[in-house]
This record gives structure tokens, sequence and C-alpha cells, in this order.
DNA sequence: AGCCATTTTGCAACCGGTTGCAAAAATTTT
DNA sequence: AAAATTTTTGCAACCGGTTGCAAAATGGCT
């Protein structure tokens, strides 16, 4: 069906090594026999086949991309730039798509089946043994988003999310606010746990209590909505740190259905900065997540990985920031 | 490295050859031979190569999604159902990501490089030859989201734009709105062409002149709301059609930014249903593309394709229906 | 021109599977 | 129990590339 190497070794009167070469950089080939064969290629049509490659080199340049977060369209910002940023480096994404589906045995064995090359786990919800698995079965793999450890075996690629909640919690008081809801991604997310964790440390260590806690069943508009129908109708707040700005955003949606302004009635702290977040009918404050370097770094960590399998490889933990919008009263100067 | 094929051959006491049918099915192997082999398989954890295989059977389980796309949340719901749906048929999808880069040379060059079986190409923006160049690479493909045409070569599954602009202009029209304008997508898109066509038509024999219309520069939020701001600086109109639902909430947060009520001063009609188009904080009444029955019918499409080569196979459109929301005012009864 | 160092080239084995074919084994039939 | 039939098995060639090695070709130098 397809042309292949031998086809155009015949046509171009050279033997197979030398077309071989021709395409493989840092081979040795005549400026003469090049031409040639790059004649008789243009001439067939001819591309080489990856696969056949991938068998001799052992080397598939296929990075399996695994992610759960499909509802969430900050995952459409993260995957634009995974497909990018492997796309310019030759390498393509193969992705798996978790759904309820945790079981990483699953993943694992279909990406080995088709010999990744390394594999990016991308998503802020799953235990790092998920990743780990990967690492068992000899794949190099790095935990983006992912829970850090300073012992953790597995590389992440992330931020400090016990840190950030620490930052939630001092944006909040630092504005006055005596009332103070939090209202996280789901309960079973480690990257809720890290940053509820930070922000009631925080809270009691300023002497404040926490005036609710409870969680959205899942990253979504609805969740955050539901959830926070549920907590306006039990208690009285006037500041909400969201895990997400998603869930933010329908929290903001349900307080405004019942009358509240914003942030007037009652202030909202998101989470994520993602590009929604800028839209006018929300105009969210919000943590931001520099979601483009922790991408950048797992990329050039996994490939780090794969071409240098013996060296040491070290997490890496970016700093969040405070967005300033709407949502949030202006700062009480001290 | 990874286990292979021989070793579990020689520790089961059998031939490649039974190993290898152990793991095709439809091949023949007796009950005693199949089990001593599955035993060594558990023993060394060998799970088979699909590199490998692919090399031998021609074919790799790889369909090539092309997508353009990615700023625009809709697609991520595209995105989820075509990995889940591909999935379950033992199939993975190859990325690739078109960014400003529309030369379908690259892609194509790609994707036949990885031999994947077939290829959906999804989008609604390109012209049907994008889509034809694959097929003159001789690999299956079909254009989902794109646009029909009664003898084009490649099979589509999609809408019918132009009747979907009709729809559109009735939708106003039997509403009792005088002064009509439409923001479409990009003005390159074949999708926003069809649909402004549609609408203009249905327009023009309803004895009706179209108050304005423009295209926003792409399919973002902020391209609605840039245009809708110019569209308002220069004209008056109670209604706008808009040619995607974020173009959408975009145009709605610049009449509001402006005091106008919707559906008070303005309306609004949408196109796609997006989840987000459900938030309360836009509401909007769209029109809406059956995306879950495109996505399941061209995957079945691609995969006959690759099955049954030399049949024929036919483009499949899908009706669109009115979503009421709260952006149109109630119809006028007759 | 002749010698030596350097490139370039082709051969052949290999990557990890599949599969047509004929022989061997198991099963059925007489 | 032997013959005929069916099923299972192993051999070996093949899928489309890569690569170590030795031979051949090239180029530089005296």
């Amino acid at each position: 069906m397809a042309v292949t190497l031998k086809e155009v070794a015949e046509r171009a009167g050279v033997s197979r090594s030398a077309v071989s070469r021709t395409y493989t950089d840092g081979a040795s080939v005549s400026a003469k026999t090049r031409s040639k064969v790059e004649k008789a290629a243009r001439e067939l049509g001819y591309s080489p086949s990856l696969i056949a490659r991938s068998l001799a080199t052992n080397r598939t340049k296929l990075i399996g991309l695994v992610a759960n977060n499909f509802q969430n369209p900050i995952f459409l910002e993260v995957f634009d730039l995974y497909t990018q940023t492997l796309q310019e480096r030759g390498l393509r994404p193969l992705l798996v798509n978790l759904t309820q589906e945790t079981d990483p045995a699953y993943s694992v064995q279909m990406l080995k089946q088709y010999s990744v090359d390394g594999v990016v786990v991308a998503t802020s919800t799953l235990p790092p043994q998920f990743a780990k698995s990967f690492q068992d079965a000899k794949v190099p793999v790095v935990h983006a988003f992912g829970r850090y450890n300073p012992n953790s075996e597995v590389p992440v690629v992330g931020i400090n999310n016990h840190k950030c909640g620490i930052l939630a919690a001092e944006t909040l008081l630092c504005r006055g606010y005596r009332a103070i809801a939090v209202l996280g991604g789901p309960e079973t997310a480690t990257s809720t746990q890290d940053r509820v964790a930070g922000f009631k440390q925080r809270m009691s260590q300023a002497g404040q209590s926490i005036a609710d806690i409870r969680f959205a069943a899942d990253y979504s508009y609805y969740a955050g909505r539901d959830a926070m129908h549920s907590l306006l109708s039990e208690k009285s707040v006037d500041a909400v740190f969201c895990g997400d700005d998603l869930i933010c955003m329908g929290a903001m949606d349900a307080a405004r259905s019942r009358g509240m302004t914003i942030p007037g009635d009652i202030s909202f702290l998101g989470f994520n900065d993602m590009d929604m977040s800028g839209w006018e009918a929300y105009a969210l404050s919000t943590i931001r997540q520099p979601t483009r370097d922790i991408i950048l770094a797992s990329v050039d960590l996994v490939v780090d990985m794969v071409e240098r399998p013996d060296q040491s490889h070290e997490s890496r933990l970016f700093e969040c920031s405070v967005v300033e919008r709407k949502t949030l009263k202006a700062l009480v100067s001290a």
C-alpha cells in the first residue's frame, strides 16, 4: 500500500541503508546520495513509517497524557498547551480519558501496549500512588498538578496547595472579612485537602474560626451552585473561598439569585484564573495558578526522564498569586 | 527491556506462534496451550506490543483527530466524547492541534507517518478541501461538523447550517423583532457563511432587511464582546443572532455594560447550546446542535470506512432545535 | 603516483510481532 | 483398529524500518 524504503532504494539505485540514513540525522550520507534519495522519495511520495522506526529504535515519540477532568474548561487550556508543546518537540500526545474508572491498571496497560516513551499524569485530584503505578511499570512519568511530597518517588510539577490555602486565608483576612466560608472542590481531591488544610491553619493562627466548610460534589458550575444554595440556607457569611473558579461561578450565581450583591453583600475568591474568570459577568478575583509554566516544565521534565533515565529528576513547584478583579472588597489599609 | 513474546514462549514451552495466537482472537489454540501461555505471561508481566503488531497487521488502532478550536469550551465536550467513544471501541485518538497553521500538508504527513487507520477532521471552519487532502493521501477520513455538499467526496457528519440560519431567522421573526442584527463567527468559516446565507434568505423572503451584519474575529468571548461594542456604537437593534454561544456571551456582556437589559432592551439568540449556555448569568436561548449524535455517528462512519473500504459511505446530517431560556421575548401569539 | 586517514556504502541481523502452509496430534467415522 | 477428518502446532517468511561492521570510495599529503 504505502511506499516503503525498499522501493525508494530501488528507484534511487542505492541500498536500503542509504535511504534509512538519509532520514536519520547524524548519520553519514554523501550529498550526492542524499539528493538521489530525496528525488526518488519525492517522486514516490515517500515518508518513513514511524511505526517501523519505533520497533527498531525503541522510541515511539508518543507521550501518554492521562487526565480525568474533561468537564472543566480550564482543561481545554491545559490541553491546548500540551498538544502544542509536544508538537513543537516532535512528540505526540496519546490521550487517556479516565472518566470514573480511576483504576490505574487499565491506563498503565494501555499505554504500555503502545510503548509510549513517557507519561504525564495531569490531574490535581488523584493521589500520588496513581502516578506511581506507571513508575512501577518502568514508564517514565511526571505528575503535573499533583500533590507534592518531599520524598515522593514520582516527580511532581505543580504548586504548593497548602501554601495557596494560606495565601487565600491571608487575602480574605486582611480585607476584614469575619464570616468566612470555604467551598472546596471534591473532598477526595488531594488539591482540595491541601488547600483547605492550609486555609484552616492560617485562620486558626489568626485566631479566627471558619464559618462553614463544605465541598462541591465535583469540579463543576452546578455542583458549586448547589453547594452554595445549601450553604446560604443554613449560614450567613461575608466571604467565600472557592476551590475552583468554575465552582465559584456557580456559587456566585447562587448568591445573586437570592438577591445578594457581589462584593457588597458577599465576596468571593476563586482558584485557577481560567480564561472565563475575566469575563465581565463574573470578573472573579482569584488565585492564579501558572498553568503554562507547569505544563512546559512537565513536558521538559518527562522528556529529560526519557533521554537521561539514570539522572535524578526533581520536582518543581511554582508560585501562585492573587489576581484582583471585582469580587472582593478593597484592602482595608493598616 | 520489556517482556517479549519470545520469552513467554520459552517459559511456557511452546512456539512463538502459539503465544501470538493466544492473543489474536479467532485464532486456533487449544485450551491447554492457552492456559500455559497465560500463566507464563502473567508471571512475566507480558502484554503484547501494539507497535509490533501494527507493523505486521497494518492496523494501528489509532484514529487521527484533527481540530483547530482549542479556545472554545464546547470543544472540551466534543473532545470528551471522542476520547470516550474511541476508547470504548478499543481505538485511541491521536491529536493534531491545528493552531494557525492550517496547511493540511503537515497534518497529513504527520498522521500518515503514524499510520493512523482513519482520521476525523472535527471543525466547522475549514473548507471541504482540507479534509479532502487526507482522502487524496488514501487515508479514510470523515469531516465532522463540516460543510455538506451533495456531491462532496469526503463524507460529512454534521448539520445543515443553511437550514439553521433559516431556523434562526424564523425564531426571531415570529417574536416580532424588527431591527435584527447578525453577529457571526469568523467570516472565513464555512459554518458562518452558510448560517448567514440561510438567515439572509429567510429574512428577505419575509420582506425584512437585516439591520447589521458583522463578524467576530474568532470564536471567542472577547471577539464577541468587541464586535458587539462596535455594533452598538453604530446602530440600534432589538435582537442579535450570534454565530456561537461564546460570542453571544461576550456580546451580552457588552450590551449589559452599556446598561441595556436582556431581553427587555435587546435580545439574543446563540448557537451550539454548550454546557455554559445554561448558566444563570446568561441563560441563553440558543440553537442546539446535537453534538453527541454527530460524534457517535462520525466515529461509526470512520470505523466503517476502515473496515469496509470498498463500500460507499454516506454523509449524515442531524436536525437542530431551538432551546428556549431567557434571552428572547415570549412568542407573540398569532 | 602512492600511501594513509577519513567518509561513505552495503550487507545482514535485528526490533516484536503475524500468518500461510504443511506436519503432527486429536478426534470422529467406519 | 484403521482410516478419514478436523484441530492444533511449529516453521519460516514477512511487516518496514535501524545499525554495527567491514569493505569500498574518497580526499589529503608527501
